[in-house]
DNA sequence: CTACTTAACTCACGCCTTGAATTTAGCCGT
DNA sequence: ACGGCTAAATTCAAGGCGTGAGTTAAGTAG
């Protein structure tokens, strides 16, 4: 519990390691002499730590840089081949398995189709395997799996337990059945999050979310929901599941109904099914069969206008609580929905915003869309091993996990 | 930047000792034998590092306890007047300096009175020199500061600079003036943050959070505000100024307007100052010349039903937004209002939140009242240097520091 | 008084970081 | 081509730390 690994002079060597390789993950191409200063290590220990780095692998030489007198610095980086990483996307139609390589580079993808009724855990299970031994077979070269990140719709508790109310799973060990099914190496470390949650990390890890230290990523698609990381790491809760924004409340008298069961929710205002409910009640009316044409021609209507002015001040508001509690120098909007709603209704948001946060923490924020689209759910589960590794120092391989991180 | 001070093999020892202090200081007296599990160390380094500690007098001996047959186990515990704390509030009317030993039992206290419009950024500095050279007085004994903390009126950023729009404080750099003022002895660390989340620092070390590591403690008091601790550490946010729930919006439409110059607060509907407003809308009146004696006569009046019913509505769905954005395991309630009026408000307070909250999380989340009242800003500033002097396992005396934890 | 039991201490061993001294590697002027 | 120069990288002695087995200390039971 208090502070996992620190009490013995090795526990040092493995956190050095950690902090070069990060640094040198996140930093791009390092000599030993920035290194230095960057880490806070001596020249001897850089080069000791380097050197160990080198040789198992991990860390390669990347030309060098020549100064004029003197002998030029090596410049060293992580190695992209050392290392494989697995992300899968439990959606709503499909399963998606990813195959990268260290620095989350794709080297092979499979999408398995589920059908319509079909969130059925054993054909899920089955479905990953199935994934994962297909990608794997791809890349015939990918000898050094490190890990596998699973991003399923629903709360995760304990790093392995599914209840995701939308796809009927309650309580569902899936991590337990992920490794008795056989279909996935042993002794590799999986991980398991929320869908949601990990589009959130591959926002802050490689999208707008890039260098804040306090962020919220907030997701709208059919529903709300967000990723709140707080001192660089996303915050859990006491059963990992917070960040549920969309149910923040906006209206005690006289809201909304929301499909949650309560009132006056975020969701029930600004979520695309909601959104187009609204439309709907007004009036409007749309051709395209799925969700995101219709929120498309919903924006395209001349008659729009007055229903996205009123989401842009329930959005704001929702905004502003966010502010409000967590604080964050960075606010990402993101999710399909949010993406395609963005460019019109952000200015109106953001002074929907203004008016309803406190002045001081409304001020050190910045609000904007998200880089990634909906397909970054593997990226971001990837990142959950990656991340295991990297703390690691490296030296995770062939050893097992299961918290989530 | 990236974590602090681990690199060397002295740092290791550093935060050996930080562990063993830390146990021996919330888990009593404990022998050299139950201290190896419970910190994973060696018995080795246990004797070790108790030897060094107690060594320095930081740890003393607390008797023994035999068993059958065998040695005794000498039992250890943090010797309470091994050094000394000064914990500061600065409130409406008084300044107030309390002088703690180590345990945080009070030793001494000095109350200064400031006139009504009396927040003069340098009479405040002036009395609180004042104060803490009358308390420094009536303990000769106390020649072991520690560290002194502050808790003021308003938004804390980097840890000493204090934008207090109800004082009239605007960037206040209050740490700066009070090392210049030569008021408090030179390399004595000093800690400045807002008073409220001083007092919810209070109630998780000493009251009602005792042992959640993810709560929330609410303050309603005149205004509404909350402290919110993630991972066991108060969560500041990117300009420490998280936590402000008093904005949350509960009323997009038709909301009341607050005096932050917003509509729809949570504060507009359940502070106190708010509550007697809309009492007097009602038609309610009170003698008391004060909120507090206000408040108790509103609670005992006979026709106020209805409107504390409401005023739980609010309230409860101002903590189901708690309950779904940080999923504590514990909510406190707290701040003289809070618990004025928790009492007679709390069962349909749960029964609002159940109702807005997520199943889920809400069923994992405790709410209960604060065990602590108002004064205990003061034990609550004094737990700032404490708990920086127990994360340095006790090397920090006569050392500067100014960031806040 | 002796045998037994358990707590606490000691110390050889292996590992770590530091930092100065040393070696390595490329450039420049002659 | 060659020595001189500069700066990067490595090496290594010194100082520390935690571990864990062995040793000493401090009681009880008979």
């Amino acid at each position: 519990m208090a502070e996992p690994h620190r009490r013995t002079v090795r526990d040092l060597r493995r956190s050095n390691r950690s902090t070069v390789l990060t640094k040198l993950y996140f930093e791009g191409p390092l000599s030993r002499q920035e290194l230095g200063p960057l880490t806070g290590l001596s020249s001897g220990s850089i080069s000791n730590v380097a050197g160990e780095l080198i040789a198992d692998g991990l860390v390669e030489d990347a030309g060098s840089v020549d100064s004029d007198g003197g002998r030029p610095r090596t410049l060293l980086r992580v190695a992209p081949g050392s290392g494989q990483l697995v992300g899968v996307d439990v959606g709503e139609t499909r399963v998606r398995v990813e195959l990268f390589d260290l620095t989350l580079t794709e080297l092979a993808r499979a999408d398995l189709p589920l059908p319509p009724d079909g969130h059925d855990v054993e054909r899920v299970v089955r479905l990953i395997g199935e994934g994962l031994q297909q990608v794997m077979r791809q890349v015939p070269s990918a000898t050094g799996l490190l890990g596998i990140g699973v991003g399923v719709p629903g709360i995760v508790d304990s790093g392995s337990v599914v209840h995701g109310q939308t796809i009927g799973w309650d309580a569902v060990p899936l991590g337990s059945l992920l490794r008795a099914s056989g279909q996935l190496p042993l002794d590799i470390p999986l991980f398991i999050d929320n869908g949601a949650k990990t589009l959130g990390r591959a926002e802050m890890w490689f999208g707008a979310g890039r260098g804040a230290r306090n962020a919220v990523v907030t997701l709208i698609g059919s529903g709300v929901g967000a990723c709140v990381i707080a001192d660089g790491v996303p915050y859990q809760g006491a059963s990992s599941s917070a960040g549920e924004w969309g149910h923040t409340v906006l209206q005690v008298v006289g809201g909304r109904p929301c499909r949650c069961g309560s009132r006056g929710c975020l969701e029930a205002y600004v979520g695309a099914e909601a959104l187009l409910e609204r439309w709907r009640e007004r009036g409007g009316t749309w051709a395209a069969p799925d969700e995101e044409g219709a929120l498309a021609e919903l924006l395209a209507a001349a008659d729009a206008g007055p229903l996205l002015d009123e989401t842009a001040e329930y959005l704001g508001a929702g905004l502003a609580d966010l502010v409000n509690l967590f604080n964050p120098e960075r606010i990402v909007v993101g999710g399909w929905a949010g993406l395609l709603l963005g460019p019109r209704l952000l200015p109106a948001v953001r002074e929907a915003a203004a008016s309803y946060a406190l002045r001081h923490p409304f001020a050190g924020t910045s609000l904007v869309l998200g880089q990634l689209g909906p397909d970054a759910v593997t990226v971001g589960a990837a990142t959950l091993p990656l991340a295991r590794f990297l703390e690691a120092g490296g030296a995770v391989r062939g050893r097992v996990a299961t918290a989530s991180g």
